[in-house]
DNA sequence: GCCGCTATGATACATTATAACGCACTCTGC
DNA sequence: GCAGAGTGCGTTATAATGTATCATAGCGGC
């Protein structure tokens, strides 16, 4: 990746609510299952092994890390298996794309209430997908100012998670 | 560029506060010399030229397209040159990068009230910088309940500019 | 002059993403 | 069982985007 250190074993990037990576990963895979089911799509074992190798992350992970990464009886995946599977998981928002850093992240976020922002750290490169109807709500009405016909909003916030903020209680 | 139709001659992508081209495009030129001279950095030939092109377009353009568009008697710069310009530009508030596209469009605001978000059409590539305190002070409250230290925050809204929209008036 | 600095010009390379094509599999209707 | 449609996979090739690196030129200070 472009410049994330990437800090070994550091399994939960800032987890604010105080989640648990294993539960959060399950229940993300559960349900990709039912979001896939009803939408009449097919959760494949290609698909299935991209998801999987993101919750296992839970940081973005590149394209291409994830070629690297993708177990598959020694052989690697062209590059355009893993878009395809990344496309398709996008999509169904099972995941996201951190366009500041081209890369992906999986959703662990119930599928109503997803993906309203991320929070970048800038030094860990870790990232926190966050709610909030405010953010929404004002990139609606700032839309709506400019005669502009909203469809979606991608926010990325970049700073410091409570890790590697210099003025955190941990040193 | 990726999915951008290149529109010939559309001059004034959603003018929003009815703003004439060649003014804002010469009033940013004048405010990007102010700015340099303020910061004691130099607007060099390469840069200004950079600029330039990026005002001329109106919309943003791909680091590749700058490349094309350089005039350089003949030959053409290399991407380098481009980037070490647009970052010049980007690092002062002069251009700005539009990720979700890839591509660099100029600053038309003043100094201080400059990029809260983005607004960019799907279907014809225009994007609009507009402020709008609401959403950063969404962002910042937002990163603060996450313990994260804001730095910055970037918006893309996306959606059918005024022109584009099928229910606009102009057919 | 010589140093340190900044910006440039140039070559090469790295990273990210897509196009295109044919095969395999499944489902459906017959 | 079999033809045809649809979907996803595996592969090759290539496009698009972005950086690293190094040598050089210009400029101001000592």
């Amino acid at each position: 990746m472009r410049n994330e250190p990437e800090k070994k074993s550091a399994p939960a990037p800032f987890p604010a609510a105080g989640h648990d990576h294993r539960v959060c990963a399950d229940e993300a895979l559960a349900r990709a299952d039912e979001t896939c089911a009803r939408h009449g799509a097919q959760l494949t074992d290609n698909r299935r092994a991209v998801l999987r190798l993101l919750l296992q992350s839970h940081r973005p992970l590149g394209a291409y890390e994830l070629v690297k990464r993708f177990d598959w009886g020694g052989r690697r995946p062209a590059p355009a298996q893993i878009y395809r599977a990344l496309r398709f998981l996008e999509s169904l928002g099972l995941a996201h794309r951190i366009v500041s850093r081209n890369a992906y992240l999986a959703c662990y976020a119930a599928p109503g209430d997803c993906a309203q922002a991320f929070l970048v750290c800038e030094r860990c490169g870790a990232v926190a997908e966050c709610g909030g109807r405010a953010l929404e709500k004002a990139a609606r009405s700032l839309a709506r100012a400019a005669r502009f016909e909203f469809r979606a909003s991608a926010v990325e916030i970049s700073g410091r998670c409570p890790d590697c903020a210099p003025a955190a209680c941990t040193p």
